[in-house]
DNA sequence: TATCAAGGCCAG
DNA sequence: CTGGCCTTGATA
């Protein structure tokens, strides 16, 4: 396949042509440093990390980056180099040049996947809202290489990032793991009220209709015993798990001469959110101590990644889950589409916004190959419990990756900020919820940390004494340890939990104070939840009418908030 | 030997 | 500094 170029005529990459750069959406050239990237990506992702370049975003570190701006922010431009999968041990520390790299059947492999998507795209009419992608959308990760392997080639040194993991991590987890989950809250009695299901569960309400009601769906295969009673959907063969784990620029370690060695660094954290953990986590198979790392960050030049440390991440449960996320870019699909059709008011873009994404949970939860196998009951108990968080933390995570512009202009033109629609319009949090969004992407947050927040999110410790979902909360926290510092994110985690929490809280007062805005919003499974939510604190209150310390909600703060707003 | 993903070069 | 094109060299 050639293409005449001036007088030169070309050879083309028949594999990529029509690929567009996951980072700028320019055209393809091939894959560099793990990425089907367009040939400026891959020179600027290697001049980046040859020369350990420090970019400062100069806005909000949440820079629109594509063809016609790449060059306007580096800082950006390089965070979405490596949130969109480009991995800085693919850049040679020795610069030898020629041959293949470790991740040549990485490469292989994802190409035969490719392949075969493309053939399911041409037989498969997947079920999309409406059919339409927003301009300027990324096309989904189907660009990075996916596979595990060992490695081919002993001769070159590479940028490694060398996972640290100890015993210390491991009870960090644990304690997360086994803290109540708002156990801070000021709301606490409220949260065990409302977000401890088990009262209502209604087998005629419209979760469970849409729980057990599509089982002639033609994209549904029954894949599990009918004991299971639900269906599964046949999974799609390609990856959306092989998302390295990152590094921020200024997480580099610096480099050393002395290649013979492995040096360890510190995973993906930042600095200021390590620091109980550096001095205590961090020793090496040299025995050397990365506490240098805090005061000058350092990036090493690690020998060749171990066939255990990429085979196991590869093999790991968390990134067998990670195939099973949704499109990662339904939620950018769902704003820009309910932008166009709800109506001109805040409120009821944010609400119709998590109505569509509580329809899309619903039906992802249910073709999970976990979930699916749950009790109905059960089901729908975990539904009621997280979708809220799920909804905030598909939000956050299609911001920190750059995906979702910081606001959206609707109907009525009114800007609305992204953290007013992720937190179903508390306004009050918006802030909190920034601050998180920046967090996230300073300490390289990546699509493994978003599917161990929802799967986390969604097997709710709640239910913990059902042995799956405390096998699945197990598996997750225990493969996401095994490639991360976990302790900060669990902690973040946890904060998206609370203002989850909130929101329900401030859209179920809402409810109460201002029904005009559920007139207005037309989200009917939104309120059956927050009313269903509604109806539990109203019969525990009956049950624990005695019990003086359980307080009846508040039922002002909504009201405020949104009259003010 | 062809392929193709590395690094290098250099005009803009 | 950017990005298009060139060179290199291990692998299939």
């Amino acid at each position: 396949m050639t293409e005449v170029v001036g007088d030169r005529v070309m050879v083309l990459r028949p594999n990529h042509e029509g690929e567009l750069c996951p980072v700028c959406g320019d055209r393809v050239s091939g894959y560099h440093y793990g990425l089907l990237t367009c040939e400026s990506c891959k020179g600027f992702f290697k001049r980046t990390v040859q020369n350990k370049k420090q970019y400062q975003c100069s806005a909000e570190a949440n820079c629109h980056v594509d063809r016609t701006c790449r060059k306007r922010c580096p800082s950006c431009r390089f965070q979405k180099c490596l949130t969109m999968g480009m991995k800085m041990e693919a850049v040679r520390a020795d610069r030898m040049r020629g041959g293949r790299n470790k991740f040549g059947s990485f490469y292989k492999r994802d190409r035969a996947h490719r392949m075969q998507r493309n053939a399911m795209r041409i037989n498969t009419t997947l079920p999309v809202s409406n059919g339409q992608q927003p301009p300027g959308f990324y096309p989904p990760p189907d660009h990075q290489v996916s596979s595990s392997t060992t490695d081919q080639n002993s001769q070159i040194q590479y940028f490694d990032q060398t996972k640290v993991k100890t015993e210390y991590i491991k009870t960090e987890f644990d304690a997360h793991l086994q803290s109540p989950t708002l156990s801070s809250s000021t709301n606490q009695q409220l949260s065990d009220i409302i977000m401890r299901p088990g009262y209502f569960v209604d087998s005629h309400d419209s979760l469970s209709v849409l729980l057990g009601a599509t089982l002639d769906d033609p994209l549904l295969r029954p894949s599990f015993p009918s004991g299971y009673g639900l269906s599964e959907v046949k999974q799609e063969p390609f990856d959306y798990s092989e998302q390295f784990i990152h590094h921020q620029l200024h997480d580099y370690p610096t480099y050393t001469s002395n290649n013979a060695n492995y040096v360890t660094m510190m995973p993906m954290t930042t600095v200021a959110s390590t620091q109980s953990l550096v001095t205590s986590t961090v020793s090496t198979s040299t025995g050397r101590s990365a506490e240098t790392s805090r005061s000058s960050p350092l990036l090493p030049v690690c020998p060749l990644p171990t066939e255990k440390t990429v085979d196991h991440f590869y093999n790991s449960t968390l990134a067998e889950m990670c195939k099973s996320l949704p499109d990662e870019a339904q939620i950018v699909r769902i704003i820009t589409n309910v932008k166009g059709v709800c109506k001109p008011e805040p409120h009821s873009f944010a609400v119709n916004v998590a109505e569509e994404n509580l329809k899309e949970l619903v039906s992802w939860a249910k073709t999970n190959q976990y979930f699916s196998k749950l009790k109905m009951d059960d089901q729908m108990n975990l539904l009621q419990t997280s979708w809220t968080t799920v909804h905030m933390v598909d939000i956050t995570n299609a911001m920190v990756r750059g995906d979702l512009l910081p606001q959206y202009k609707i109907s009525s033109g009114e800007e609305v900020a992204v953290g007013f629609v992720a937190l179903l319009g508390n306004q009050a949090m918006v802030s909190t919820w920034n601050d998180i969004v920046l967090r996230l992407r300073n300490m390289g947050y990546n699509n493994y940390d978003y599917c161990a927040f929802r799967f986390l999110a969604l097997f709710d410790q709640y239910l913990e004494r059902d042995p799956l979902v405390s096998t699945v909360r197990n598996q997750v926290l225990q493969s996401w340890s095994e490639v991360r510092c976990t302790s900060s994110f669990i902690e973040i985690f946890e904060q998206i939990k609370r203002l989850a929490y909130e929101s329900q809280v401030y859209l179920w007062e809402l409810s109460n104070t201002c029904p005009q805005t559920w007139e207005q919003s037309n989200s009917s499974l939104v309120l059956e939840m927050i009313r269903t939510s509604a109806n539990r604190i109203m019969a525990r209150a009956q049950e624990l009418i005695h019990t003086p310390t359980i307080q009846p909600p508040q039922t002002t703060y909504a009201t405020t908030v949104y009259m003010a707003s």
